[in-house]
DNA sequence: GTCTTTACTTTGATTTTGCTAAATTATCGC
DNA sequence: GCGATAATTTAGCAAAATCAAAGTAAAGAC
């Protein structure tokens, strides 16, 4: 069985190759994921290549071969299954439940994970809107425009939040902007790289990289 | 934060120790408990003691600390709160519980314990009979009697189980000998160590060594 | 088209954690 | 005192994950 860290190496290289939309995944964004030095970061992914996991070119990138990609949609289905039933079974802010998911994930066994999944009814999207891959590793991206690309003035729902960080997590929830609420694009500001929004009777403003991670349906 | 083998040690000295109503623990048993060979018990010992969590004294044994005494609380309150929960909450069924809580209480918040403590309703036993100490480290041990202490001819409810072993629990949840039951000793055979019980309307017998396991109120 | 910067790789080593094997030593019963 | 049993010591291994620092390759600057 693949330790956490392996899991969590993988899970990385996914979401930064599915973020970025590149295959290839560069060394030092793995290394910046992962919190480690660059070094550090060739040997795993040597070893991940070595375990027949990713494939390595050097000094071009990390990808996953199939093998790593099914791991990877293993560790993202407990991941996003555990914080949804945690916000939906134990109270939990769908802000607040990541760390929790990042410990439960390398332990859960395939059984309990199962039982979660029915509990809840074969969720396909997590707290943040995220995908939930199913038992046999697919997943269904839904495209959606971010709030830099959505038409203006008119009622929209936010879907996704694309982001894990608590303080911008905490930030969002407190704005009353939770995947399924309602916003109106008021203004864009090319200029200031702002955007006015309108969300629950209340006016607010936000920069361009926080509006690029506010997903919403079109 | 301690290891999850520190944490399995400590857990162990203290079940040997309530098991046995000894203080001191034989480093053998501490072995045996972690299956481990007798010098590897010595060393992790040592280093307990190092981290003030054990008393170690060569050649007698081992007995914890106050420090060690609070961490086995802790550890045996997530063991079985988590346990009471995946029964409660994800039907599971009492005698398959052990191993996915020996994964999990190693890595579950204090935050995410006490959730599920009050969506238990603050239980003071898990679904074997196990007393649950409660945050503050406290446990009460009710006193029971095993099937080879109780009264013959009588109806008497079955209160814990005080085994893991898959296979027992397995064979005991098959009879109906499930904590709650009501059961009646019919006839102890001191010359065959054997025992005969009336439990929902079904003679069976069993030896000494499984009838110490089974604990009734009295 | 060389030069410099930036990104990445290599090497060598360290740390931590947990374990075993085998030889040695203490303790207890008789 | 003699063995048997249990525990301890010592030496060492192995896996996992990391870093520091020196070296190398590729890309952009001018």
């Amino acid at each position: 069985m693949p330790s956490a860290t392996v899991e969590d190496y993988i899970k990385q290289i996914y979401l930064i190759s599915d973020e970025s939309g590149t295959k290839e995944v560069a060394m030092g964004r793995v290394a910046d994921a992962l919190g480690v030095v660059p070094g550090t970061a060739t040997t795993m992914v040597k070893a991940l290549a070595a375990a027949g996991l990713a494939n390595y070119a050097p000094r071009v990138g990390v990808s996953l071969t199939s093998q790593g990609h099914v791991l990877a949609m293993h560790v993202l289905r407990r991941h996003r299954l555990i914080e949804q039933f945690l916000v939906e079974h134990l109270g939990y802010d769908w802000s607040e439940v990541h760390e929790e998911a990042e410990q439960l994930e390398h332990v859960i066994s395939e059984q309990l994970l199962e039982r979660i999944d029915k509990i809840l009814g074969h969720p396909t999207v997590d707290p943040h809107g995220d995908p939930i891959p199913s038992a046999s590793g697919e997943i269904s991206e839904n495209k959606l425009d971010s709030l830099l690309q959505c038409p203006l003035n008119k009622t929209l729902i936010i879907a996704r939040i694309a982001d894990q960080d608590p303080q911008f997590l905490s930030f969002i929830s407190r704005s009353g902007l939770n995947p399924g609420a309602s916003v109106e694009i008021t203004l864009r500001d090319h200029r200031a790289e702002s955007v006015q929004i309108l969300a629950s009777g209340q006016h607010l403003s936000m920069g361009w990289g926080a509006a690029a991670k506010i997903l919403v349906e079109r």
